[in-house]
DNA sequence: GAAAGTTATACTTACTTTGAGCATATCATT
DNA sequence: AATGATATGCTCAAAGTAAGTATAACTTTC
């Protein structure tokens, strides 16, 4: 015990293989009723796209954030306000440049926040759609046909595969939890969980390209349709950016991140089930956001609607010194599921 | 824009400063009423104790939290069971070092629970009580007399050194939000944004010590008085910790990662106390425990009790499908604050 | 210009959960 | 046997929730 040398710092220095550390941004807007995300297409990351990223430069910056924002504001023009920490990924091998000799990128993962307003493309960038990459994220017109016809099916396939008993069982488990077979719910919030499961069974294109290998035309033909690809692990951190933030509307008021200054009950809703991936309870939903102080009326009205023109309203922002976890409350509409 | 050299990658590799990555651990178990931490004082860090860390080595380590397994088996004799990444930090200027032409440290901040069981000191490592570092963190008997005596006078002059007024307002609002002034309610969780201010308000000694200033004989008698000092940003990756599992407990059953595995409801309540740093309200904890289905009576009594013996509980595992979030919720009984 | 469709919002009702407390059971100690 | 400690059962009012129905205020269609 203790092999090490006493001072760790300088062995790190000196020793070590090399390592990079990337900043990369979940940069997120709700329009039209999708969740969506700014990818960028430079020429170093063809064919795939990927999210806004840059090195760390310790000598330009104080600190992780602000490299990050550097990096975002210098690729896309974009100004960030609302800005989290994810995750940080240093898996082996989600780059190919690492098996041609290259350095183990250490990549640190952000979520973003911006208004639709801001949301235009610039230059190499472009506003994806989020369940472009997760297309069985997204409930809100009830379970999505794919995951009965063709990720359950394959989970299965994948679940025979267990060399022994008890690795069965564990990837039962996981299968059970993430995807809400056997008893369990959906949960919304499980986004990376599905992904990694779906990653690990061989679902994911990234998959096979990051082992190097071909996958089978059949193979192919499955990744094919669960999902598009994108570059190094960036499909990754987009999950844990959505499963975060799902997570986060509820108990922080970060949905006003995304909402124009002044808004309509029902576009929040809108905003809130673009996110959820589930359908809410009009009536429920007003009451809540209502009772818990979240909003004030403005005394306008908004024209743009069809029916009755809805009252504007505005974030209250007094609320977060009120409660203890001033979030929206996300009442879900239950639809039958099929087991 | 767009000025950056098209392969990002490489740039990194080549051009900018030197960074290391440590993976430090906050290793939590809770005992004697105590939630507790453990603590190294190698050579290396002297006089300052330390977290467990280590730095990452692509070569040797496929991802983060492999390596961080490794460090600690090799520190501390521990097998670590639940292990969770909490956040990663750059910020320049939190080791010594640095200043001396050293590497930027990006530090990987990990929690990890233990059992009691496993709790004894190893070598150079020893437990120390959470509080020792966040007195102010502990509301079980009542506020702290630490607030109103020290720490909320010295954030009043902090206020008035604002050099403007909107920065003056903005430290307002901080203080209010994290320790609950001004209509605000404490919240537990937030124990992160207290050291924060307190570190950028000077109340934490590590503040002067980075700075590479020393304090005034006054500053360092109420640094003496604001919990132990630890080396580099450890005391942050402890707040970090404390503030995740806090939440954490409401909505995971992580709390049975620190209990041996048959305990009182009494026990449970105890430990949940300790870390919320609240006292519960008894039969309301038993009602709710109870009903969420966290634990099975084993049919066993404990015999360790004074008064009538408790009977003995386990975990019941299968509430993870069940429930969406089952965690263990904490009522916390209102004790009368003075404002 | 009346009917139909759309959207907004108010209100009802049965049901569940919570907060706070009282009461009682079962032990050790004096 | 009394006292004190802990464990556990139970009540009850207040608040909150899910899932509706009802109605209001507009646009579009015929």
């Amino acid at each position: 015990m203790n092999a090490r040398p006493l001072d760790r710092d300088a062995a790190t220095h000196r020793g070590l293989g090399a390592v990079v550390i990337e900043l990369s941004a979940a940069i997120v807007a709700v329009s039209d009723e999708a969740p969506k995300t700014l990818l960028v297409s430079p020429a170093d990351l063809a064919p795939r796209q990927g999210l806004p990223y840059g090195p760390f430069d310790p000598a330009g910056h104080r600190t992780l954030e602000e490299g990050l924002r550097a990096w975002v504001q210098e690729q896309t023009a974009l100004h960030l306000g609302y800005v989290e920490q994810l995750y940080t990924f240093g898996d082996r091998f989600r780059d190919p440049k690492e098996r041609a000799g290259g350095p183990r990128p250490v990549s640190v993962g952000y979520l973003a926040l911006v208004r639709q307003t801001a949301l235009k493309d610039v230059g190499e960038s472009t506003w994806g759609d989020w369940y472009r990459y997760f297309p069985w994220e997204d409930w809100r017109d009830g379970q999505p046909a794919l995951l009965e016809s063709l990720i359950v099916p394959q989970l299965m396939d994948w679940l025979e595969d267990a060399k022994t008993k008890p690795d069965r069982t564990r990837r039962q488990e996981r299968i059970n939890l993430a995807f809400g077979l056997g008893g369990s719910a959906w949960d919304n919030e499980r986004v990376l969980d599905r992904y990694e499961l779906l990653y690990e069974a061989g679902l994911i294109l990234e998959a096979s390209l990051d082992a190097g290998q071909e996958a089978s035309p059949k193979r192919a033909a499955v990744q094919a349709r669960a999902g598009a690809v994108l570059t190094k692990d960036h499909r990754r951190i987009l999950a844990t950016a959505m499963g975060r933030l799902r997570a986060k509307i509820k108990y922080r008021p970060v949905i006003f991140e995304l909402m124009a200054p002044t808004f309509t009950l029902y576009q929040l809703q809108r905003a809130v089930e673009a996110l959820s991936g589930a359908r809410l309870h009009k009536q429920n939903f007003r009451r809540l956001v209502a009772n818990e102080g979240l909003v004030v009326p403005t005394g306008h009205i908004s024209d743009q609607t069809g029916g009755r023109p809805a009252e504007l309203f505005s974030f209250r922002r007094e609320v977060v010194h009120e409660r203890p976890a001033p979030g929206v409350r996300v009442p879900v509409k239950v639809s039958k599921r099929t087991t």
